[in-house]
DNA sequence: GTGTGAGCAATTTTT
DNA sequence: TTGCTCACAC
């Protein structure tokens, strides 16, 4: 929530356009009648990207190349030439810091001059802002939004379809509400409503999607609610059956400028394609390289397609890199080019020298975090010459998956190494801040059934399940919300002594909260405190013993801080749900971790990327689920982590690596052997891949890093090889897994062995580990301990079951 | 209605 | 290994 209405004055910097930027009205600027001084200092293609101001562009812009710039120095121009005023231009992002940081940079290139942009900021925040204006527009006839609407957020919507799914008589745990949500969100994100699925798909969830998702938004419409793929979808349904309202949008909307938009779904796409329809002045950057969120809907195809999609577009490429080194650039890029299907770029540089990409493989995952841990004391030490003294800030560590932080975090604790943990959980997506947002909320809006079902027993009032039942009965019968019905229970007796009690008591309390909330002259800010003491709620953590209780009370007080910056609740309740984030301000020295995606728009002097092996990155997931497609996507996140560094970058693996409590053991990622050989250098390690120290080859010899540039075949890749090799010392068939497990056999199975399973039928055995077998059954590959399958040709036997090793 | 242990599953994440 | 859900006992 920062940065909201302030952040526009942030004018620490010295750009040399700040001191001259005067208000001259924009009007009177003829073009190019005298120098633009924010032009200065933009390479030529920056420059052709600021100035195309008509007609569709895209602007594919490569990691580092200045892409924030070009978009906000374009807005500015538009603004300084008079073609538009701050409120005719649409800028989208996705993030809420994306829109942030443009604001201030467009407040910075401008100077006080120009009021805040006010269609400047998320596609979802943008949503909510149109939506409200044509709620009623939204449903059908007997049922609508009302400009009010709440929006729901995960958590919520979880909820509300495991209710649905119960109500459905459906067994909720083989067909859990996540799933669904999922289902949903997936359709949503391709702009379908329940009318519009196409066959088949609604018989998806047990035949009973279709079905689900329709009873959903009705659900939704008589909660005056939406979920966050409703408001997208919505606006475009909105835009579609309403070409008046369309036009109105697009006569206001005179410039579009999207970023990332290789991230955009197809909602997004339809979205913008409605609002740019008419005018055409559509400039969307992005680079199809970085595209990292196929699997929460994104298609790369909207990028790749849109000289097709806005004939006659102009294609501009950012390729000039202000980041990184060439080595770090090279091999980046060399990584890439084993990708089909790209538009196609080349980052270069002008600078000069720099280190290679290191690359070290370690024995296990305890040591990878040990070395990597060793060598930012020594960076922070200053006993890297090339590099001077370091501050933790300047270095990051990129894993992939956030279960390899672990390893980091207790190493780092140990040697008392001071480190940060970026993502993880959003700062409203906390129990406690939720709690407290539904207590805020039900007094807002009484009729918020899905804020009373969460609080109604939080703290502890002895009104379990049972008592809720009988609240939503009484609720039903009588056509009430569940406050209503609640008060009506307590009136009508239906609820025993104790509990009745303490209904009666939270109901009056609502109440009086109610009437406060209504109340201008009282401060909302001081409700929201005597909410939170009079619920009990404060006292509740007070009591609690737990260690994380107390930091949840600080949550609580930066939560009712937030609320000074809004007029009321109902101005915080409106917001809060899009525009809360957890970026807490960063003033110590620490290292960071974080996932890939997580560091996507980042960058850090020195960053480590480990765990790279196959399986793992590439993640096996990916590849089992969307084939090529994910490995190519798990390609792209590869290159997103080296093209993070400016100055060097480490790539390291491990051999060996507990996961789930179990010792597997790995090959080095294939995009190591993608990596470009001379733009490498690999740190020897003694004794890797159980060659035991001083083992006389050396695991991984520069040259077989990378035998053939133009070459892609991870079947003539050293990490494959070595895989053949040890597959034939056992003669064994050779598979395409790329997870060896090598821990000891289990002592009746080798790998490769068909097996049979009661439920997944015949497979072969492609890794043990102790008693843990990883099976490849016609269904995909299935881990399982080894006492659950048997060997193929004695199938029915039963005696595997018997005598499991271990 | 609330507190405890067995059993089970387990990427990536914004709004 | 952990963290969560569910079934069961108080």
């Amino acid at each position: 929530m920062r940065g909201y209405g302030a952040g526009m004055s942030n004018f620490d910097d010295s750009d040399a356009f700040e001191a001259a930027a005067a208000p001259v009205p924009l009007s009177q600027r003829a073009i190019g009648a005298r120098p633009v001084p924010y032009l200065d200092g933009l390479n030529p293609a920056q420059r052709a990207a600021v100035e195309a101001l008509d007609g569709p562009v895209l602007l594919l812009a490569g990691a580092g190349t200045g892409k924030t710039r070009a978009l906000t120095t374009r807005i500015a121009h538009l603004l300084n030439l008079g073609r538009a005023r701050p409120g005719q231009i649409l800028a989208v992002t996705f993030t809420n810091k994306a829109a942030r940081e443009m604001k201030e940079r467009v407040a910075r290139l401008l100077g006080e001059a120009v009021e805040g942009m006010p269609w400047l900021g998320t596609f979802h925040s943008i949503s909510v802002k149109i939506l409200r204006r044509h709620a009623e527009l939204i449903g059908d006839g007997e049922l609508h939004l009302k400009p009010s609407f709440t929006i729901l957020d995960t958590d919520d919507q979880i909820r509300l379809l495991r209710q649905l799914i119960l109500a459905g008589n459906i067994d909720e745990k083989r067909w859990p509400a996540r799933q669904l949500a999922h289902l949903i969100d997936s359709w949503k994100n391709r702009c379908l409503s329940p009318s519009q699925l196409p066959r088949g798909e609604e018989r998806a969830f047990d035949g009973w999607g279709g079905r689900l998702y329709a009873a959903y938004q009705r659900r939704l419409l008589e909660l005056n609610a939406t979920d966050f793929g409703d408001l997208l979808m919505h606006c475009v349904h909105l835009f579609q059956a309403h070409p008046d309202v369309l036009r109105s949008w697009q006569d206001r909307f005179r410039y579009i400028l999207v970023d990332e938009y290789q991230d955009t779904n197809v909602a997004q796409y339809m979205w913008l394609r409605l609002l740019a329809s008419a005018h055409r002045n559509i400039c969307c950057v992005g680079d199809d390289d970085q595209s990292i969120y196929g699997w929460r809907g994104a298609e790369v195809g909207n990028i790749l397609r849109f000289e097709s999609d806005f004939p006659g577009a102009q294609v501009i490429r950012l390729e000039q890199n202000y980041r990184s080194t060439p080595h770090i650039l090279a091999a980046a890029s060399g990584l890439i080019a084993a990708n089909r299907g790209r538009l196609g770029k080349t980052l270069w540089t002008e600078v000069e020298g720099g280190e290679k990409v290191r690359l070290i493989g370690h024995w296990d995952s305890e040591a990878e975090a040990r070395w990597i841990g060793e060598e930012i004391e020594a960076f922070h030490g200053g006993h890297r010459a090339a590099l001077g003294r370091r501050n933790l800030n300047d270095i990051a560590i990129l894993v992939r998956a956030s279960h390899q932080m672990r390893a980091f975090e207790d190493r780092f604790m140990t040697i008392g190494l001071p480190y940060r943990v970026i993502g993880g959980p959003r700062f409203y997506e906390r129990a406690e801040i939720r709690d407290a947002m539904a207590y805020f909320r039900l007094a807002v809006s009484p009729a918020d059934d899905l804020a009373f079902e969460r609080i109604v027993n939080v703290p502890k009032r002895g009104l379990g399940e049972k008592a809720v039942q009988t609240i939503q009965r009484e609720a039903r019968e009588r056509n009430l919300s569940l406050l209503e019905g609640a008060v009506s229970t307590v009136a009508t007796g239906a609820l025993g002594g104790k509990g009745a009690a303490a209904l009666r008591q939270f109901t009056e309390a609502m109440g009086r909260w109610h009437a406060d909330a209504l109340d201008s002259r009282v401060s909302h800010v001081e409700l929201a405190e005597r909410i939170l003491d009079e619920s009990g709620y404060t006292a509740m953590w007070q009591n609690d013993k737990s260690p994380d209780a107390p930091g949840r009370l600080d949550n609580l007080k930066e939560l009712v801080k937030a609320l000074e910056e809004f007029e009321n609740l109902q101005g915080f309740l409106e917001h809060v749900a899009l525009v809360m984030d957890n970026d807490s301000g960063e003033q110590t020295d620490e290292v960071s971790i974080m996932t890939l995606h997580a560091a996507k728009g980042l960058e850090y002097p020195i960053v480590f990327l480990p765990g790279w092996e196959d399986g793992l990155f590439p993640s096996q997931r990916s590849m089992d689920e969307s084939g090529l497609k994910g490995l190519e996507e798990e390609r792209r996140l590869a290159y997103v982590g080296i093209t993070r560094g400016r100055e060097l970058v480490t790539i390291s693996f491990a051999g060996n690596r507990r996961m789930y409590g179990q010792w597997q053991s790995s090959l080095p990622s294939r995009f190591i052997d993608e990596l470009p050989e001379d733009h490498v250098e690999v740190l020897t390690p003694p004794g890797l891949y159980g060659g035991g120290y001083g083992a006389a080859a050396q695991p991984f010899a520069p040259s077989a890093i990378h035998e053939r540039a133009a070459q892609s075949d991870v079947y003539n890749s050293p990490g494959w090889k070595r895989m053949q090799q040890r597959s034939a010392e056992r003669a064994q068939p050779v598979h395409r897994t790329p997870i060896v497990i090598d821990a000891e056999p289990a002592a009746r199975f080798s790998v490769g062995d068909r097996v049979f399973h009661q439920k997944f039928g015949n497979g072969t055995i492609m890794g043990i580990a102790e008693d843990t077998l990883t099976v490849e059954f016609a269904t995909g590959f299935k881990t399982i301990k080894a006492g659950y399958v048997q060997p193929a040709s004695q199938a029915g036997s039963g005696g595997a079951m018997d005598d499991v090793p271990f």
